[in-house]
DNA sequence: TTTTCTGCAAACTGTTTGCAAAGGC
DNA sequence: GCCTTTGCAAACAGTTTGCAGAAAA
């Protein structure tokens, strides 16, 4: 990261952000900036209250409506994605912009891993454009037991 | 359905469930009865909410609780799928053996419109095997505009 | 100085839980 | 009669909203 040139710099998520949101009209208040931070360095994809958390443990504390309310521009502005993990439970990344994927999650331990899959996307491609409907997005969420888990529930039914 | 025979009648959902339910160990009390009945006769996917409405405009109200204890047995012994469509709102839907589907739901007004495609469950069972990670299910959800949305936003598009 | 942003607390909504009464076996 | 199932009401969790003060432009 430190060997960045001007030019990826500039062409970083946070930064693309920042710009769109200037021209959306918005401001550059506090908790923007603090959340803005967080998102750009997350490496997986967030519920409202770890990211409370996260804020509160580094000292930047910052309301929970704001919270909402921040990522919720930024959900209208293409800029972070909310994804539906069952439960009624939603967390949110940033959209990389070249890096469209989708979600295993582990319904042992909880964890996410993301995927990509060109079959899938084509797939996905060729029902959008012979549906009828007009698919503007998509959502795609394997349910399993990720490798840990498995290794270690094998591992438990060999000792036994 | 009245000139069904034994065998038809037999492979309904409706029985299928009833079976599960016995030989898991369930006795049969008058929420799940009416339950079953509802989710028998139903063509989509409904929300609690919208069950505990209906149920108590058919004056054969069940409580809140009872639907949800219900519908969470149900769930675990596979009769129904639990399908979240955004928002932290999560709808019901009775599994019909051979016709497993995913959903387009339009983000204009709203209406749910199933599918099948062979190629995205090819490509999906292929990451499934592939994957390291151990797939159980999966859920996909496209969202977009309903053919009905799209020809409105057509006809308004031209007359102006 | 005007307008937006923020934090707090209260309100809401969907879901879960504890408990006493009703009902199946 | 024992144990499950049910309904009610209260508890909960995540999310939204109203409002007064702080902060940006």
């Amino acid at each position: 990261m430190e060997g960045m040139t001007a030019t990826e710099r500039r062409s970083s998520w946070r930064d693309r952000a920042e710009e769109r949101l200037t021209a959306a009209g918005y401001r550059r208040g506090g908790a923007r900036t603090v959340l803005l931070d967080l998102l750009d360095a997350q490496r997986c994809a967030r519920t409202v209250l770890e990211i409370e958390d996260e804020l509160r443990a580094s000292d930047r504390a910052v309301g929970r409506a704001s919270i909402y309310r921040v990522l919720d521009e930024l959900e209208q502005l293409h800029l972070v994605q909310r994804i539906e993990v069952g439960q009624g439970i939603a967390r949110y990344e940033r959209i990389a912009p070249d890096h469209h994927h989708h979600h295993l999650v582990c319904q042992n331990c909880g964890v996410m891993v993301p995927f990509t899959d060109d079959a899938l996307e084509d797939a996905i491609h060729r029902l959008s454009t012979g549906a009828g409907f007009e698919v503007t997005s998509h959502d795609v969420v394997l349910y399993g037991r990720c490798a840990d888990c498995r290794a270690a529930a094998d591992a438990e039914a060999g000792s036994t």
